[in-house]
DNA sequence: TCTTGCACCTCTAGTCGCTAGAGGATGTAG
DNA sequence: CTACATCCTCTAGCGACTAGAGGTGCAAGA
C-alpha cells in the first residue's frame, strides 16, 4: 500500500491540511505513521475515512454526529437505527432552516424592492429594521 | 425621560443582558449613563437601537454589516446607496443558502427513505457517506 | 555539493457571536 | 434587617476551524 504525504492527502480528500491535523487532534482520524523525517504517512482507508468525513461535514452533521456515524462504519453489523436517527434529526434541521430562510428571503425582497435609492430617511431597509411591526412575518 | 435597567432593557428588546454588554464592548450600543450604584440607565433611543440591532442579526446580518446599518441609521440625510447594498448582498447569500440547503435536504431525504433499518453494512445513510458519486447532487 | 524553496512539523492564539461562571456589590420587598 | 434577585467586572469556553511563528525535511536545479 502506498502512503502519501498530507499535502497529497488533503489535495486529493478536499480536506485542508491544517483541518486534517485539527480532525486527528479531536480523535476523529487515527494517527498515521510517521515517515523517518517524523512527517505524516497516510493509506488509502485514511483517506476514505477523511472524504467521509469532509461530505459529513458538507451535509452539515457536526463533528460529535460523525464520530457517532464513523463508529457505525467501524462497525457493519450493528443496526443502523442510529444512523438513520441521525440524519432523519439532520433532515428536521434542514427543512427548519429552509423555512425560516424564506421568510427571511421574503422580508429582505420586501426591504430591497421598496428601497427607492432616495435619501437614508426615506429608506426601506432601515425603515424595516427599526420597525419591527413591518415585518410581513413576525415569526422572529 | 425614564431610565431603565439592563434587565428592563433585555425583556424589552427580548436581546438577553450579557448580550446587551457584549453590545456595549464591541462598540454597537454607546455607553449608557450610570446610576450611584454603577448600574446601566438606559434611555427610550438605546431600547430603539437594540431592538434594531436584534432585528437586523435575525435577519442574519452580520455584526460589521449592522455597524454600517446604524451609522446609516444615525445620518438620515445620507444616499441609501450602502444600506441597499448591504441588504441585497444578504439576500444573494440567503438565495444561495437556500438554494444548497435544498440540494442536503434531498440528499438526506434518499439517504432515509433508503435505509431499510436493518444493519449497518447494508445502510444507505452511512453508504452514501462513504462514496460520494452516490449522490444526486455534484455540486458540494 | 550547495542552495533554493516548498512542504512539513509543533504550538499558540485568533475568528464570530455570543454564553457561562466566579466572586462580589447593589437594590428592593417583607 | 435579612433575604434574594439583580447588577457589576472579569475570564474562559463554545464549535470548527484558520492564521501565524519559528523551526525541520526533502527534492530538484546550478
Amino acid at each position: 500500500m502506498k502512503k502519501i504525504t498530507i499535502g497529497e492527502a488533503a489535495r486529493q480528500s478536499g480536506v485542508k491540511v491544517p483541518t486534517i491535523r485539527y480532525y486527528e487532534g479531536i480523535g476523529l482520524l487515527r494517527e498515521p505513521s510517521r515517515s523517518e523525517g517524523n512527517q505524516r504517512a497516510y493509506e488509502p482507508s485514511d483517506l476514505h475515512r477523511l472524504t467521509f468525513i469532509r461530505h459529513a461535514r458538507e451535509l452539515g452533521f457536526e463533528v460529535e454526529a460523525i464520530r457517532t456515524l464513523l463508529s457505525l462504519q467501524d462497525n457493519p453489523l450493528q443496526p443502523c437505527a442510529s444512523a438513520d436517527a441521525i440524519a432523519k434529526a439532520r433532515l428536521v434541521e434542514v427543512e427548519q432552516r429552509i423555512r425560516s430562510l424564506m421568510a427571511l428571503k421574503a422580508e429582505l425582497e420586501m426591504m430591497v424592492e421598496g428601497c427607492g435609492h432616495g435619501r437614508v430617511d426615506q429608506c426601506r431597509v432601515i425603515e424595516v429594521l427599526a420597525d419591527h411591526a413591518q415585518c410581513t412575518h413576525h415569526g422572529h
